[in-house]
DNA sequence: ACCGTTACGTTAACACCGTTTACCGTGAAT
DNA sequence: ATTCACGGTAAACGGTGTTAACGTAACGGT
């Protein structure tokens, strides 16, 4: 290990060297090369990626062990990507509209993911956990999960809708909530409020499940495009959040944007 | 076209020739080492295919078109058997007992889709819409989802469950609905109750759902497994059928299936 | 019973893939 | 100025789907 560079603390900042930002640089290149594949609908491998960079395939092998570990970096890259459209997206709404920001990043996450069904595959329908995972492991490519944790985390400090008691969880379920795998403000909450994660679970089960029906569409496809068994499980979602009353709004507000995007 | 055979009249059986029937013979043979070698978490391809019938892989282009077509056709064999599954599932319950036969098949649509993911990703994580393919078009694949449709159907018939009118339904729901994509005893109904097939698909989006993101395994791993996402599921979702006050025993009963199954 | 046609299988080859090996120039560090 | 790790190359191995050319055996009609 260099201690390299002189005149730098203990803790401080790592000083990148000429060389490690030359390598950082590569490293992004390679993976936004990856993105631009994906995006013209031409299939990523290790040859085409180094072509269009001028490069040979097996010099990305100083980059990354094998073609799957691309693809796992590329899979995080495209759900930090996703993630800004979504976040974007919820700032469209007023911020002391918890309920449309939410609803705007939802719909938002829909529409990304039926027009990138390789990227939405990607990062969604992929082998994400190995038999060796240990059990309460943080969740790769979670930066959207984390989004979504913080927008219904908003409307609940809005609505104050009911939570189940911890206590009365069952016994798996309450192991998993009081130690979460998603990062976010649970963590911030005290025990007796973590009852919060088992609604943001069931929710995000909702939105991934009628996604990925509609992505993969296992689904009438006058239906698929309609969208409208998308807004029917936000409408059936809403009342669980409190917000029975501004269901309509909501949906009404769901479908605008669907039939813009179309 | 030989109209071959002698003593058969039009529209008779089309009477195999020995050609045809050791043709039908090899389709099958194909179709089923696909399976093997799934199921030995082999990967398939044209030439394992091959080589475990003991011939080459250009001999396959005989029967199919390419290797995507094989896939399709493997995914379909999976379908059916994995039907029977379900269905030979719902037989443990009591004929009379139609809301047991349904918890009982969508478990074991569970447990077969984790304890088999190769498999559930062929059939039901595959991009089975072609941009081409025509709305309204039957969807392939469709075997366990009318087995669902059908269970259903049957609690329908037991409890009687509200069921949306179909002049309420938004424009491309209706119309999806009278003309129903997946095939059932949907056609059978009358225009004025085809509102059922609103309620069939809200909850195969539901159990899709669930499934596929536990297979994919984009939850936390301890409640992935103890399925208590599922159950929650399914107790979210019994009410709308009627079963409110059985939903209690309808949830034991898949958590001791699950938990037998483990 | 013969013969032509058709179906079915082979081998060889092409283009592509991930991956490993051996080699080598350049640039940074001592 | 020398050393040496880093980042690149070309060649090669085994694998894939796919096509072309070629043989052979079985069927259908006369």
């Amino acid at each position: 290990m260099p201690a390299s560079a002189p005149h730098s603390g203990p803790g401080a900042a790592p000083e990148p060297t000429r060389r490690e930002k030359q390598r950082e640089a590569t490293y992004a290149e390679i993976v936004e090369t990856s993105l631009v594949l994906l995006r013209e609908n031409e299939d990523l491998s290790l040859r085409a990626v180094a072509q269009r960079m001028g490069m040979t395939a097996p010099a990305l092998y100083r980059y990354v062990g094998s073609y799957s570990e691309l693809v796992d970096l590329v899979a995080l890259r495209i759900d930090q990507a996703a993630t800004v459209r979504f976040a974007a997206a919820a700032d469209e709404a007023a911020p002391d509209d918890p309920a449309a920001r939410l609803v705007l990043a939802v719909t938002e996450f829909r529409t990304w993911a039926m027009g990138s069904p390789r990227e939405f595959s990607l990062v969604f329908a992929h082998p994400v956990a190995e038999p060796g995972c240990r059990p309460g492991e943080p969740l790769t490519a979670a930066a959207s999960a984390e989004l979504f944790t913080v927008l219904l985390h908003d409307v609940w400090r809005a609505t104050g809708f009911a939570v189940p008691a911890v206590e009365d969880l069952p016994d798996a379920v309450r192991t998993a909530v009081l130690d979460p795998a998603i990062p976010g403000p649970q963590h911030l909450l005290p025990e007796h409020e973590r009852g919060f994660g088992w609604v943001s679970m069931q929710g995000w089960a909702q939105l991934y499940g009628v996604v990925a029906l509609e992505v993969f569409g296992h689904v009438d496809a006058r239906l698929l495009a309609s969208g409208e068994l998308f807004l029917s499980t936000i409408a059936r979602f809403a009342p669980d959040l409190g917000l029975a009353e501004d269901a309509p709004r909501l949906v009404a507000l769901a479908r605008e944007r669907i039939a813009a995007s179309s």
